[in-house]
DNA sequence: CCTAACCTAGACGATGTCGAAGAAATAAAG
DNA sequence: CTTTATTTCTTCGACATCGTCTAGGTTAGG
């Protein structure tokens, strides 16, 4: 793994809602994945920039989808996880993983 | 939990690596534990720095340990995580758990 | 045109990370 | 025994990247 591979504690949340996300990956479902998920209240530009940052990098990729027959439904801007995103956050998990090993007792499981 | 109670990602691995140090935890073992656990290659002073930091926040807290009698065994810096840094470290840990459920496939469990 | 849904820009503090330098201890020289 | 090496551990200063917000667009339908 090349240096400069680390995702940030955000950019790894941002990944994993866009897989979470699915087919669906825009801004807003993102978003939503990571309030709902971590309890966390962050902006909604917050995830659009790190989406950028992480594009930069090759992490994602993004495409522009369709406009949709209702009020405001202008074309998203459609997400998807590209092979080196996903080894990152997999290093990602595991690191975690790895320094959580045995702490399951301090850590109440 | 009060905002900027997030950690960042090396924050975590240190406040890990602390505790997976246990008793004997100064610079040198976390800097170990996060090297062998991780298989990632940061310096010394990059610990020594998040701690720090840490520190400031009160997510750790340390203490002169006593010199030993051998070349070099200078006393050292001993450290502990609070009881707000165990928090915050569940909480980290919890929330990339709660992000990852339900995609073991897509990242290989 | 108003308003709803979505995206971009610019800024700035917080984190991540390193190379280099300092401090304290024992060992080895002379 | 005091001077200089060598080892172990810690601190400093710097700079790039990440985290995050407020404000300001853009494009649809009502």
């Amino acid at each position: 793994m090349p240096p400069g591979s680390a995702l940030g504690e955000f950019e790894s949340l941002v990944v994993l809602g866009v897989l979470q996300a699915g087919e669906d990956a825009y801004g807003v479902p993102v978003w939503r994945a990571i309030q709902e998920r971590t309890g966390r209240d962050v902006s909604l530009a917050a995830v659009y920039k790190t989406l950028d940052r992480l594009e930069s990098k090759g992490l994602v990729r993004s495409r522009q989808g369709e406009p949709t027959a209702e009020r405001g439904g202008r074309a998203k801007r459609l997400y998807a996880v590209t092979p080196g995103g996903l080894d990152a956050v997999r290093a990602s998990v595991q690191a975690l993983t790895q320094m959580t090993a045995g702490l399951d007792e301090v850590l109440g499981t």
